[in-house]
Order: structure tokens, then C-alpha cells, then sequence
DNA sequence: GCAGAGCAGAGGCAAATTGC
DNA sequence: GCAATTTGCCTCTGCTCTGC
């Protein structure tokens, strides 16, 4: 199905006719601009307040709960996924923050056509994701973008097959200060239809520094009606390094309450140990 | 299960540097 | 001169380990 989209929407480029744009309905998120006469693909366009990510990536531990300090390097990791997703990720672990870094990047990306640099000051950027510009947050962000770059995951399901970076490529100029990044034409795939969703920064920012919180509130963002989880099923999908399936539950309920706090949903664990959102 | 020590990483902030 | 950006360093936080 999303192969002959995706070939229905290269011919139509090609043909660059008119009744294109009559058509970008049809193609949901994925719309074309015309500028100087050509037709050129974009991310799909949301409010500034919030980021778009397809829920292919918050469905999984592929931006999982990391403990501090417990970054390891991940050969060949088959990730926990909902709907018989495959997703096999290499490269060193990534976690919520690296996950923030990387809206950030499909924000700024979403400015310029598919393929094109994005340009910014790290300062900037440090800025927009709400942290702090001292040395270590410098260091940090670069050390998160080699994260983001050197990574391979490889994503499949019924429909698609991905394999390659979050990051295309990215590198700095020394004498302007800039990093520039360039993000892989092919992430627009999951970009299509109802695949991709708007994660409220708001939102997303009053959970800060609690990684199981935000883990859950982008897990059940993607969620138009929350359907219930058990714990245990949670506990495999967000990747927790917590093994003892009560002191996950502990950790689980203190988050559900954060995450009620800052979305006003209402979250229980009931006496089956399923977890229930209502939005 | 709890408390205390030690440690690594993140956070905070003021000062220095740079560019306009 | 001023705002933006970068640097340096100290403090704070959260985790593990150990002993009780």
C-alpha cells in the first residue's frame, strides 16, 4: 500500500501538473510546494507548539527510560514493539533526551525541503529544547547529535522497510559556529497518513527529567483511544532497566500521577495490573 | 527495608569572548 | 556598548553499594 503511494506520488511529481495540489489531501500530511516552478516535498506542517514523530518510534525502546549513567552500546538489538513492528537498532542507546534533540532537529527540518540543510547556533538550539548553555550542555548536545548520526536502525512492518540513521549527516562550522544537519529523504514515509503524531511541547516540557513520564505520555500521545496495557507489557515496551516487575510498578504509578498532572488525564492501575488512560 | 557514603553525570551561574 | 555565545567550575541529584 505505502510502496504504491509512495510511486503514485513520485509520478506525480514528475508530472508536475496542477491538479497536484487538488490532490494533497488525499496524501494526508505529506503536501507539496511549489516554488519557481518545481514541486518540492516538506514534513508535514503543525503548530509550533507542538513536534511531530512518527508513532513508529514512540511505540518502542527505541528512545527508551535509561537510567543515568547507563548508556551502553546496543549490537543487533531486536526492541520490544506493538503490532508486530520490527525494529532492530544499533548503535548506543538512546534516551528521552536524545529523543527531544531529535524533535528538535525534525522541527527545524520541517522549514526546508526534504534534503536540504538546516543551519543553526548551538546556543540556539539549547534554547528551544529548554536546557541550560553551560560547557557540559555543549558537550552534551554534540554528543547526542553523534548519537543520532552514528545509529542504524532498521524498521520494518507489512507495508515498509527502512534501514539507515536518525540523523542523515550533520558537522559544524568552525568559523560561523554553525552545525549543519541533513536529515534522510526517506523518514518522510513515516510521515504519511494517520502514522505520524503531534507531541505538545507543553506538555512534553513539564515532565522534564523524568524519563519514565515522558516515555508515557509520547506512548499514549500516539494514541487517539488509549487502549490498556498491563505493566508488564509497559515495562518490556519503554525498555526499563528496572527487572523486579513491583519496582516498576512503584516507578510506573509516581509517573502516571506526573503525567495526569501535566495532561490531565486520567490514569489508574487496576487490580488486574492493566494500566487505563482516559484522555 | 532503610540509612549513609561515594560516585558520575546533570544542572546552574557567573565570567569571558565574540560579533555587530 | 550590548546581546549572543562560549567557557569554567562548583553544586546538586540520583544511583549503586554496603552494612545493619
Amino acid at each position: 500500500m505505502y510502496k504504491n503511494l509512495y510511486n503514485r506520488i513520485n509520478k506525480l511529481i514528475n508530472e508536475n501538473n496542477s491538479s497536484l495540489k487538488k490532490k494533497k489531501n488525499y496524501y494526508g500530511t505529506s503536501y507539496f510546494l511549489k516554488n519557481n516552478g518545481k514541486l518540492i516535498k516538506k514534513m508535514p506542517v503543525i503548530s509550533d507548539n507542538k513536534r511531530s514523530i512518527p508513532n513508529i518510534m514512540l511505540r518502542s525502546s527505541l528512545f527508551g527510560v535509561i537510567k543515568k549513567g547507563n548508556r551502553k552500546y546496543e549490537k543487533n538489538v531486536l526492541k520490544t514493539t506493538l503490532n508486530g513492528i520490527f525494529i532492530r537498532f544499533t548503535g548506543e542507546s538512546l534516551d528521552q533526551t536524545d529523543l527531544d534533540v531529535w524533535l528538535e532537529c525534525l522541527h527545524r527540518l520541517k522549514k526546508v525541503p526534504l534534503g536540504e540543510k538546516v543551519k543553526f547556533k548551538t546556543y540556539n538550539f539549547l534554547k528551544s529544547i529548554n536546557r541550560k548553555t553551560g560547557r557540559s550542555d555543549y558537550e552534551w548536545l554534540k554528543s547526542c547529535l553523534i548519537r543520532l548520526s552514528v545509529c542504524c536502525i532498521e524498521i520494518r512492518d507489512e507495508h515498509f522497510f527502512y534501514v539507515g540513521h536518525l540523523l542523515h549527516e550533520w558537522y559544524r562550522n568552525e568559523k560561523t559556529k554553525e552545525y549543519i544537519i541533513i536529515l534522510n529523504k526517506k523518514i518522510i514515509y513515516f510521515f504519511t497518513d494517520a502514522m505520524w503524531t503531534g507531541i505538545s511541547l507543553k506538555e512534553r516540557m513539564k515532565l522534564k527529567g523524568k524519563s519514565l513520564s515522558q516515555w508515557i505520555h509520547c506512548f499514549y500521545c500516539s494514541h487517539k483511544n488509549p487502549l490498556s496495557y498491563k505493566v508488564q507489557t509497559l515495562q518490556k515496551l519503554c525498555g526499563s532497566s528496572i527487572i523486579v516487575l513491583w519496582k516498576f510498578r512503584q516507578n510506573l504509578k509516581k509517573s502516571l500521577e506526573e503525567v495526569s498532572f501535566a495532561t490531565g488525564w486520567k490514569c489508574l492501575i487496576d487490580i488486574n495490573d492493566h494500566v487505563h488512560i482516559k484522555k
